[in-house]
Parts: C-alpha cells; sequence; structure tokens
DNA sequence: CTTGGATCGATGACATGTCAACGACACGGC
DNA sequence: GCCGTGTCGTTGACATGTCATCGATCCAAG
C-alpha cells in the first residue's frame, strides 16, 4: 500500500475564480428568476419546459425525451408538468403508437405566455450576465463550460 | 409615449456561451455534490456550513452573521442548523452578551469531519473545473463572476 | 421606569426536488 | 399464445428551501 497522495490545494487565483464562480452561482439565478416571475409569473423551471417545447414544430414531446433534453428526471418532470397543466400552459395525449408513453403538448395559452415572457427574460439575461462579458471572456466561458460538461458526462 | 425597445436577440456566439453556462450550472454541482456525499457523507450545505465555521479561529458565529456570509437566510440556516444538529456536526449556546442571539459552534466531531473530508473535495473541484480550465480561462471567469455579482447587488 | 419599535432566531405551512416503489404496457424467446 | 424482462410515467414518502409570522429580547425616547 503506498501512502495516498498528498492534497493539492487551490492556489491564490485558483481559490478566487471558485470562490467567484460560486458566488455567481449563487446570485445569478436569483436575480434571473425574480425578473422573469415579475415579468411573467413564470418560475424558471416554467420557462425551461415552455422553451423547449417550443423548440419541436409541432409543440409536441414525448416524455421521456423531454426530460432526456432538459437533463431532468422524469419524475420531476411529471411532477412540475401536473402543475403546469392545472395552469393551462400543457397538457398531456396518450400515444396511439405506444401505450406507455405520454406526449407533452404545448397548449395556445402557454405558447402564447411564453412568446410574451421571452423579450423580457432575454433582456435580463444580457444585464445580469452578458452584456457584463467582454468577447473574450464570453468565449472563454462558453469553452469551459463545455469542457466540463464533457467531462462530466452522463451522469446516469 | 414611445413604443417599447425592440427585443435584442442573443448574437449565435452569446447563445453558445448562454447554453454551455446553463448546462455547466445543471450538470457541475450534482458531479460535485455526489463526490462529496460519496466521500465523505456530507450534503454540498453541509460542507459549506462546516468551512464557513472553521474559517473562524474559535470555531463559533453568531447565526445572523453565519446567515449573511453565506447569502442565506436566516430562516433556512436555522433549518439546516437543526439537521446538522441531530448528527452532532454542530450545536448551539446562547449569547450572554444578547438574549436574542444563538452562537453556532462547531463540535470536535464536526471539525474532524471536515478535515476528513476536504482534501478529497478539494480533488472532485480541480477534477471537474479547475484543472480543465486554462489559466486565461480561469481567469477570465474570476473577472466576470466577480463583475456579475457587484451588478447584481443586494439581492435584499 | 416604561413603553413602543426593531431585531433575532424559531416555527409551520407550503413549494419543489429526490428516491424507491408501482402498475401498465411492449416485446423477444419459447 | 404466454411468460419473463424491461421501459414508461405516476405516485407517495421524504428532504430541503421559501415565506409569513411569532415570542423573546434589546434599546432609545419620554
Amino acid at each position: 500500500m503506498t501512502d495516498a497522495a498528498p492534497p493539492r490545494w487551490l492556489t491564490p487565483d485558483e481559490e478566487r475564480a471558485w470562490r467567484a464562480y460560486r458566488r455567481m452561482q449563487t446570485v445569478l439565478p436569483v436575480a434571473l428568476a425574480r425578473d422573469l416571475a415579475r415579468d411573467s409569473g413564470l418560475s424558471d423551471p416554467d420557462y425551461d419546459v415552455l422553451s423547449t417545447l417550443s423548440e419541436q414544430p409541432d409543440h409536441r414531446w414525448q416524455l421521456r425525451e423531454l426530460a432526456a433534453r432538459m437533463l431532468w428526471s422524469r419524475s420531476r418532470l411529471s411532477h412540475h408538468l401536473a402543475r403546469m397543466e392545472t395552469r393551462g400552459l400543457v397538457t398531456r395525449e396518450p400515444d396511439p403508437g405506444d401505450g406507455r408513453n405520454a406526449v407533452v403538448v404545448l397548449t395556445d395559452h402557454g405558447f402564447a405566455t411564453l412568446e410574451a415572457a421571452a423579450p423580457a427574460h432575454v433582456e435580463s439575461v444580457r444585464r445580469h450576465l452578458v452584456d457584463l462579458a467582454t468577447p473574450d471572456e464570453l468565449a472563454a466561458l462558453a469553452a469551459l463550460a463545455e469542457r466540463v460538461v464533457a467531462e462530466v458526462g452522463d451522469l446516469t
């Protein structure tokens, strides 16, 4: 048995980046969620569901695929859809091809709500993040984030 | 009354960065939390509380100040401390100076748990984020994150 | 001293997420 | 056809966070 490797602590620069990142990760979602709720009455997850659904030309998606696309568990999506359904944003339909599946459909009201919410939300993302970054920083963020996501890989 | 400003959509580069950031923000905490729970049985918030407490030389902190430092609500911290207290990680003591206050104290067991958890946690942060970034990217991330936090300001 | 307002931490109701089951259904090998 | 196995979405129990409210305590004005 060899000794365990000695811990490699973070350098001051690394520590600074890590702390700043964590603080941003705490604060930014709160600010965005607050704007979104004020402007359109939607929560962040609500907006995610609606906008992902609208990516499909016919505004329908099989639950399992929608969950996979959003990196959500099927359970979480099912719970959340139940809440959105009572608000008339989405509906569920049976799949004629496979009796196990549920097809999630964006209602007209849901689509209209999304369209009404989108401009202010984009503006909010700009104000709190995108417009604060230089082009270089934005490119660095994109490259790093993509690398991180790839490294983590499948969380199954 | 002037017309509302037309929405400024995100450019392709901005859209790419925004999407990548969101995906990282979904995936990275899950990966870190999984490592931490496996290695030490602590959750992410557990670790935050313990490590912030340990910053103080005497390992004690007034609840209100601890909450402010962590950007948590007092309610959240109170709830979480109640759970950590049953596990023997922290205790609460009255403040002799001011009867309203509660002083949170790190127990020996809590400190030992933190010390045992730290090396693996740092290693996990390195593997999933820090070691994946070039020095330039890390500097850009730190600068951007600090700007974002400053812009959002106080969430009171 | 007393009193009115402010602050502190605790608490209960509620919203939202996770996890482990479960029933319904699909499908390949027999 | 029938059964064993796997997948799908749902559900209930539970964990964790938010929000409104509360009693206890402090403090300053009168």
